[in-house]
RNA sequence: GCGGAAGUAGCUCACCUGGUAGAGCGACAGCUUCCCAAGCUGUAGGUAGCGGGUUCGAGUCCCGUCUUCCGCUCCA
């Protein structure tokens, strides 16, 4: 466990040392939670983003993406439950340490009062609470715990701190006329992405003449106020979610589901990671909106944690939509029902959505991928740190580097650059020794390095080099592409 | 949010009981032309997280604040 903290902090330190991972404005001492992906890391990123995309849109013929905004209209929220699930005001008790919702400690406290037959005082309470927090007049609300006595369970005292709202959710005001108390001004960063696809359900369904089962994929940020954000870029406040929502006949849930956690973790071991590094958890308490949940665990330098969720969300979502906005959202399936011999007809569809954190996806694949390695031999002490990035998701694929700058062989080395750089992001450098060279490719997780040396200009041949066996080969020119090509598909 | 620890050059760290900052690695330029880092020469880079206080004088003591790490708590 040690040793595994240690290597969590040197990968926090490589990725801000080789230009994967920076702390937010960090001139201004950063900022809690927030990171910026840097050259490296922007590239690594938008690989893993695109084999999801790739994956999900072309291997399925029945999902097509798309890209909502991610402000949305205020309604959707309380449609989707964040408006009353992520409001609650909050008050710590200062000996227990205990945190409660302060409706919940001031019911608990009538309830009390009304099994000791005092009737009366409970339903003031009660009544003064309800006012209070129609106002959200949290001064009030102290001054009504305070003025009753009101008891922490643990501890037994009444020694709170103030009373503080813990909304999960950022808000901003909208519109030109800026006023912060105008609720009707009040519009939410997004804290999901699947919102974005649950309103355009119908616009997809029409306009895609896309036939249930079907599904929707979107890559997005999305953002949550977390009361507690630590470990790295494994829970920020900005983050980005690549999640496809699944729309299926009602009743069928249970079998997409298990189809849904079947195909998420084949296309998790496509990667080759291995099959130990994953796990299934099922959920035992579910959310407001599942009927049946689970995650995709990776085993993350800090344990086993969630990487992906897999849910099967019901109708709660369209449903809800279909009673905020007055619109039908339903589906009319012309599909023969068996039992019946007639079409299927109206129904709102239910839904599995597989949602992948694309920041976590990125820690697991530099967690995983980062290797250090001892290669002291009698004579000399030696060692090296490498990513082992697949070729696929690797930010550079190919460093092209003369052996030595004169005679020709860098002429040679940016022959071989124009060839590629088309095709895939490559390399150029001729500064120091070609065994710095390399291992600073390593350090980046290139997995190709040719070499242009004196040989080269007699029989048009390169060394190839290989990042994960440190083995070279050596190859005609104009093969170069091709290997490289073959080996990112 | 609570408790604990830390914050000095890009990185790792040093400066003992207060007297206006050093090393190694790295980076850059040049030499070397060498197929797996640490050969030679040179250069750049820090007002010690930030703010305040004590003092003739603070990186060094005190307070506040921000950030990070560890533990607890929380995580629809």
């Amino acid at each position: 466990m040690a040793n595994d903290q240690n290597k969590f902090q040197a990968i926090i330190s490589h990725a801000k040392e080789y230009g994967f991972v920076f702390p937010s404005s960090e001139i201004y001492d950063g900022l809690q939670a927030v990171y910026d992906y840097g050259q490296w890391g922007s590239e690594l990123k938008k690989n893993i983003k695109d084999y999801w995309w790739d994956s999900m849109t072309r291997m399925y013929e029945n999902i097509v993406g798309i890209d909502a905004a991610i402000f949305m209209h205020p309604t959707t929220w309380k449609a989707s439950g964040h408006v009353d699930n992520f409001n609650d005001p909050m008050i710590d008790n200062k000996d227990s340490k205990k945190r409660y919702r302060v409706d919940h400690l001031i019911e608990g406290f009538a309830e009390e009062q009304r099994e000791k037959g005092n009737e009366q005082l409970a339903t003031s309470v009660l009544e003064q609470m309800d006012a209070l927090l129609a106002k959200d007049d949290f001064a009030g609300l102290k001054k009504l715990i305070d003025d009753n006595r009101i008891k922490c369970a643990v501890s037994g005292t009444s020694d709170w701190t103030d009373i503080r709202q813990f909304n999960l959710m950022f808000s901003t005001e909208f519109g030109s006329t800026i006023s912060s108390d105008d609720e009707d001004n009040k519009v939410y960063l997004r804290p999901e992405t699947a919102q974005g696809i649950f309103v355009n359900f119908l616009n997809v369904q029409k306009t895609g003449r896309m036939k249930i089962p079907f599904g929707i994929a979107q890559i997005g940020k999305a953002f949550r106020n977390e009361i507690v954000a630590r470990q790295f870029i494994f829970r920020m406040r900005e983050f980005e979610q690549m999640e496809m929502q699944f729309f299926i006949q009602p009743g069928t849930q249970k079998k997409w589901y298990e189809y849904w956690k079947e195909e998420r973790m084949k296309w998790h071991l496509s990667l080759g990671f291995g099959k130990e590094q994953y796990r299934f958890h099922d959920h035992i308490k579910l959310a407001h909106y599942a009927d049946a949940a689970c995650d995709i665990e990776f085993n993350f330098p800090i344990g086993f944690k969630e990487l992906e969720g897999i849910h099967s969300r019901t109708d709660f979502d369209l449903k809800n939509h279909q009673e905020y906005s007055k619109k039908k959202q339903q589906y009319f399936d012309n599909d023969i029902d068996p039992a019946t011999g007639k079409p299927y007809g109206n129904y709102i569809p239910y839904v599995v959505e597989t949602s992948i954190g694309l920041d976590r996806m990125f820690l697991a694949v530099l967690s995983h991928c980062y290797e250090e390695q001892d290669l002291s031999t009698a004579e000399k002490q030696d060692s090296r740190t490498m990513l082992k990035f697949p070729p696929r998701l690797a930010p550079m694929k190919l460093a092209v580097l003369p052996l030595v700058k004169k005679d020709g062989l860098p002429e040679i080395a940016r022959k071989i650059m124009d060839d590629c750089k088309s095709s895939f992001r490559c390399f150029y450098e001729e500064k120091d020794t070609i065994g710095k060279r390399y291992r600073r490719m390593d350090a980046i997780g290139t997995p190709f390095c040719v070499t242009a040396d004196h040989q080269t200009k007699e029989d048009n041949t390169v060394t190839i080099r290989y990042r994960d066996t440190m083995l070279q080969e050596r190859i005609h020119l104009d093969k170069v592409r091709e290997i490289v090509m073959k080996a990112i598909q």
